[in-house]
DNA sequence: CTGTTAGCGCCTTCAA
DNA sequence: TTGAAGGCGCTAACAG
């Protein structure tokens, strides 16, 4: 026996407002306005009168397609795919997409089979954000995400990455290589480089923005210590940090909070000991103590940017956001 | 002329195997195992074989139902908001939900717009996460979150709220009494409360509770100001404290790091002159400088619960998570 | 402009 | 167990 409580179908709103099921169908979704206005409005109050919602779902399997977008994350609480999420969450809705979030928590496996889920759902818009290993095999992510693509959806994945799909990212390489410039200028000789994973792509870009900014003023780093992307990797990569470094330059913000902290328990005066820099400028640089140097991505167009993209539908897409470097406190500027 | 790329559907599985479509669909999707072995193989290897992903939506509209959440969250950039989230995304992912994140920018007008898309999706349960606020008419939202509720959706409202759902929240009241006991209880006597809005309920609950906490000890606070819940409103707010002021209690984290980073710049010590605490204990309150006394919460856990909540489906629900308060520099402990 | 009528991809009785 | 057939809610020709 049927649900009483089931929503009404297109076929009561048809019946309750007298007009044959094309015509509510029409009112409804039709884009064309090809309806009489005295149609429309017996149609629209009716629709009103008992709370019609048309079933997506149907809509989805009768057009061949939906509006939903599918979002990849490696990790929610992290302050830099938080931004890029609500960049990607205004820009999604404003196109009329209902966006879904699944957290990878970086781990490849998880999103192969996030994917396969998605898969299920026809999204019109995937978007991978959170750089890809570097050499790890992506064999099976790029299976899905070919599989998506063939059904029509437009794939974007956001940072480093050598898939065949389009790419939106910030100017890592370069932004690294003018904050290192920077610190060179200040008077800084002998730094050190918190790297990130050795496997992260977008980490290796920065790293080596790094060095090259330093060997542009014939430095290289006294010391490179690899370690996790998050607080707690900068956190004890500062604890291996000897005196003998003027200046610490870390592959992200996040990292860079967690070094200075470990360095204040430490007793080791920032900036005046050691000048200390991150990359992203997330919200709370500036609350750090001292105000973190950093590089200023733009992270919420980031997100726009993505959904642009992924809309356009272009796999050679390749969009590099401008970076700008924000000196601070921390490193004595 | 149909797209040549339009995915497998269930009758190519069905041919590509040899068996009926009845077959087909009971292996990959039959939750009874009726199949014989030999089809079970040789609709799966066709499956791999040709790419198969069963179509959701045409599952959801022949079965009036889908694996789909909902979650309404206020500002995915909020520490706090991000790790509800995460709870969320973990808790439903392992159900198999896929769920599906808005943000509602703290708007209620976006937050009822937002609904109404959602409905369409016919999802199986619905998190709003974000105080409601305290006074403003909640009819439009209180019918949409009707509509969803008798479609057969499990809704939760995390926070606190007058609407007739199911709630988890934090025990907010208590915690923010003990925390304000223990401040009193380490000598402080001229209290200021950074409140919040004056609408949003979590906000008027915590500053309640601080108040409650200094009458027990037969108090009342010098000051309260009221302002925006993010770190601009601490940051403000602790541009008006006056000298005669030796503890500030915030209701949330942020709005206490902004605090502390406008007293830092008025050359205020901390805690030596004022003693500052906040509430949520999120990630990087252990890095505010110095280290931040606040109330813990376990976000990840509220998110975890809200999906278990909405699961269960009872409106009558009230899940009220224990607190903790953690005392670490801002308050001299 | 409006209504009739096939589908869309899948599930699920109902017989065989 | 398996298959044929009707139906889920909606859209899109196609006539009228």
């Amino acid at each position: 026996m049927p649900n009483p409580d089931a929503p009404p179908t297109l076929y009561d709103l048809a019946r309750e407002s007298g007009v044959s099921l094309a015509t509510a169908s029409r009112v409804i979704n039709g884009s064309e306005r090809r309806v009489a206005e005295a149609y429309r409005q017996r149609v629209f109050a009716a629709a009103e009168r008992i709370g019609y919602s048309a079933n997506v779902s149907a809509q989805a399997v009768a057009r061949g397609t939906s509006r939903l977008a599918a979002l990849l994350v490696s990790d929610i609480t992290d302050p830099f795919f938080a931004a890029v999420t609500a960049g990607v969450s205004r820009a999604a809705e404003a196109e009329g997409f209902l966006v879904t979030m699944s957290v990878t928590d970086r781990r490849s496996d998880r999103e192969v089979e996030l994917l396969r889920v998605i898969r299920g759902f026809r999204p019109r818009l995937v978007l991978v954000i959170g750089s890809r290993p570097v050499d790890e095999p992506t064999f099976e992510l790029e299976k899905q995400l070919t599989e998506l693509r063939r059904a029509g959806a437009g794939i974007v994945i956001v940072g480093h990455h050598r898939l065949p799909f389009a790419s939106v990212r910030a100017g890592d390489a370069a932004g690294a290589r003018d904050l290192a410039a920077a610190i060179v200028a200040s008077g800084r000789q002998r730094v050190g480089i918190l790297a990130g994973p050795a496997e992260l792509s977008t980490a290796v870009a920065r790293a080596d923005g790094f060095r090259a900014g330093l060997a542009d003023a014939g430095l290289e780093p006294i010391l490179v210590v690899h370690g996790e992307f998050g607080r707690g990797g900068g956190y004890s990569a500062a604890l291996d940090v000897t005196d003998s470094i003027d200046a610490l330059l870390a592959v992200n913000d996040v990292m860079a909070i967690g070094a200075l902290t470990a360095l204040r328990e430490r007793g080791i005066a920032v900036p005046s000991h050691v000048a200390v820099a991150g990359f992203d400028d997330i919200a709370n640089a500036q609350d750090a103590v001292p105000p973190l140097s950093t590089v200023r991505i733009d992270l919420e167009l980031l997100g726009e940017r993505a959904v642009a993209v992924a809309l356009a539908g272009n796999d050679e897409t390749v969009e590099v956001l401008p970076v700008h470097t924000v000196l601070r406190a921390s490193t004595g500027h």
